[in-house]
RNA sequence: GGGGUGUUAGCUCAGUUGGUUAGAGCGCCGGCCUGUCACGUCGGAGGUCGCGAGUUCAAGUCUCGUACAUCCCGCCA
């Protein structure tokens, strides 16, 4: 064990990169075993590194006899460094399903580097294992190849972020992670300051507020792959941290930002292989919502809303008739080939809609048989010929068809049917591969939160009104638009950016309509409005999810397989026991006492 | 904060109407085996049925509570 370094882990070959060409070749591979095939009087090993595996023989007749006696008692994942000479396995003995499956490397000498204990799973891909095992056991889940396919993937699109903006004239600078808390926003973490007592920096939610400095600061052209911090409740695709490929530039304007984070994305595409038409889709927020339901809609496969409140105006079912004389809407999907379901299937359905804040889901079915569009439905009756007439017309009804309603507030009607349509795009199996990307732009400003009684900003309070907007921001808030933009990738919210309020006056009547008293204005937001006042350019940028893009590229269901060190969906991590309880010297010299 | 699903061997799971000693595959341990590659073959070990109450002659199974995981709603400017 004394010259372990220089004696043991001198490797010169890798185990998945051997080919034919390399036939002959003397080599040493490092790496794990995984299979072992103890034949008796012949032991294959099937040796893997980060690249791949060979398989190793070891003969009797070429190793010596100790290290034959090592090869016959191998467990899966000792870690093994192998001497040998590569060798063509003969047609017969060639192993299709292998990259290396041509070859094979003949041991002269095996040293076992370390043993292992039986793996708590299997190190492969594909396992069902489930994920708080195998987060409890990362380091061997980071083994399993695709897990390092991924990491490697993520590598390659930071790399290649990084080099295409790099090209464009931009700077990465690091901001604060120790920040301050601000009002406005997600629920923050908080980290006590020992030499302050009872004051707390806050990790930050972006680095927002710094880059709009910096912008300030006449930096121009700045990204970050920041880290950002959210103390909210977890999903598939949000962790409380998370990484942002964080982008802002000065003296630009809404199509400025985009035609170039186009350019952006053609190059970070084109590192992961992935094709895509460009320019993309420029689609209004209104458009969105009104086709899909939707401010991040999937647009590789149809099914859009079909809109119905004209054509139920004062018809015969109430459900219908009620809504739109209460100002609401009536819309539908058509999923198509779900019309032969049986009631049973159909009717659970309405979970899905109740789920969504539907207090019930009306139906149509149109079986295969069905030539005539009749329809079987408990409201046809009421609907009448002539109004379900207009229906089938509208959604463009054949048989097999399925009609789902929505009667409901816009909002509502849109959140059921665009859950819906993405269950029903599930549930029927309809293709949605390759990626689409597009933009959605034009968000309006402001929102009106229902609980808390007060205006909201729908992206952030830092986002440019069109001048034509500004007189509303007192009238009518939420007639307001914005200079803002999505990037939308198959379904998801991939980044998102503005053009920003570089007007001192602006920002201030912004936040008063969001509620922000005028000492908060100083405490919370002076130092972006005393930096508005110095000359401020016009400045813009985006915020890109890293973790989101990686995920979806990888083709992954959840943001964990893109992350080395996810936490579980109660913000903990199963291998350190984070977070954990601290002394209670620790809380004294911050001041803190529990509860 | 709310709803769905789940928790049985190291891993993935089965376990009927509540009824004898809780099973399978893989993995693990031991024997045999010189062309396997999910090697084969013979034998073996391995269980606080998440945890805590309750009902019952009897609970993996029923009831209640609870913990954890996961998906979703709320939340995430």
């Amino acid at each position: 064990m004394t010259d372990y370094i220089n004696e043991f882990c001198m490797h010169d070959a890798t185990c998945g990169e051997l080919r034919k060409s390399d036939v002959g070749r003397e080599v040493t591979l490092c790496g794990w075993a995984w299979h072992n095939r103890d034949h008796g009087g012949l032991i294959f090993c099937d040796l893997r590194d980060r690249t791949g595996y060979t398989q190793v023989v070891v003969d009797p007749d070429c190793v010596p006899e100790e290290d034959f006696h090592k090869a016959e008692h191998l467990g899966r994942e000792y870690a093994l460094q192998i001497t040998g000479t590569v060798r063509d396995r003969g047609a017969d003995a060639v192993n299709p399903n292998m990259a290396t499956g041509e070859i094979e490397v003949l041991a002269s000498k095996v040293n076992v580097l370390n043993e292992s204990v039986t793996p708590p799973f299997s190190i492969e891909d594909g396992i069902e294992t489930d994920e708080t095992t195998r987060m409890k056991w990362r380091y061997m889940d980071l083994r399993r190849p695709e897990m390092y396919q991924s990491l490697h993937l993520r590598h390659t699109v930071a790399q290649a972020m990084r080099a295409a903006l790099n090209e464009r004239g931009f700077i990465e600078v690091e901001t604060p992670i120790l920040a301050n808390s601000t009002p406005e926003g997600a629920r923050d973490y908080l980290v006590p300051s020992r030499p302050n007592p009872g004051k707390f920096y806050a990790l930050p939610q972006s680095p927002q507020q710094f880059k709009q400095m910096l912008m300030v600061g006449g930096i121009e052209r700045y990204y970050q792959i920041a880290r950002c911090f959210r103390d909210e409740d977890l999903r598939a695709d949000r962790q409380p941290e998370f990484t942002q490929v964080d982008i802002e530039m000065s003296f630009v304007q809404e199509t400025d930002v985009m035609d170039l984070m186009e350019g952006v994305f053609k190059e970070v595409l084109a590192a992961a292989g992935v094709q895509h038409e460009f320019p993309l889709q420029r689609m209004p927020w209104k458009e969105a919502m009104d086709r899909f339901g939707c401010d991040r809609p999937d647009v590789r496969f149809g099914m859009e809303l079909v809109e119905l409140t004209d054509i139920v105006r004062g018809c015969g079912f109430g459900v219908f008739s009620k809504a739109v004389e209460a100002g609401n809407v009536v819309k539908c999907i058509n999923a198509k080939g779900a019309g032969n379901w049986s009631r049973g299937d159909i009717e659970k359905l309405a979970d899905v809609a109740a789920a969504n804040g539907a207090k019930g889901m009306a139906w149509i079915a149109y079986t295969d048989a069905d030539a005539e569009l009749a329809g079987k439905s408990p409201i046809i009756k009421f609907l009448g010929d002539e109004v379900h007439g207009a229906i089938k017309q509208a959604a463009g009804v054949e048989p097999g068809d399925l009609l789902l309603f929505a009667a409901d507030t816009y909002d509502t009607a849109s959140a059921v049917l665009s859950a819906l349509r993405l269950h029903m795009a599930e549930a029927l199996n309809i293709p949605r591969e390759g990626h689409a990307l597009l933009w959605v732009v034009d968000f309006p400003m402001f929102k009106y939160d229902e609980e808390e009684k007060k205006y909201a900003a729908e992206h952030h309070p830092f986002t440019m009104i069109p001048e034509a907007d500004w007189d509303k921001i007192e009238t009518d808030p939420l007639a307001c638009s914005s200079y803002s933009y999505d990037i939308v990738m198959d379904g998801f919210e991939m980044g998102g950016g503005s053009i920003r309020i570089h007007n001192a006056e602006l920002q201030k009547r912004v936040l008063r309509r969001l509620g922000v008293e005028d000492e908060q204005m100083e405490e919370k937001f002076g130092h972006l409005i005393h930096a508005l006042e110095l000359g401020a350019p016009p400045h813009g940028g985006i915020a890109l999810g890293l973790d989101r893009l990686v995920m979806l590229l990888a083709g992954k269901q959840s943001i964990r397989d893109v992350i080395a060190f996810p936490k579980t969906s109660s913000a903990s991590d199963p291998m350190t026991g984070a977070p954990n309880a601290v002394t209670g010297r620790q809380l004294k010299e911050v001041s803190l006492r529990l509860l």
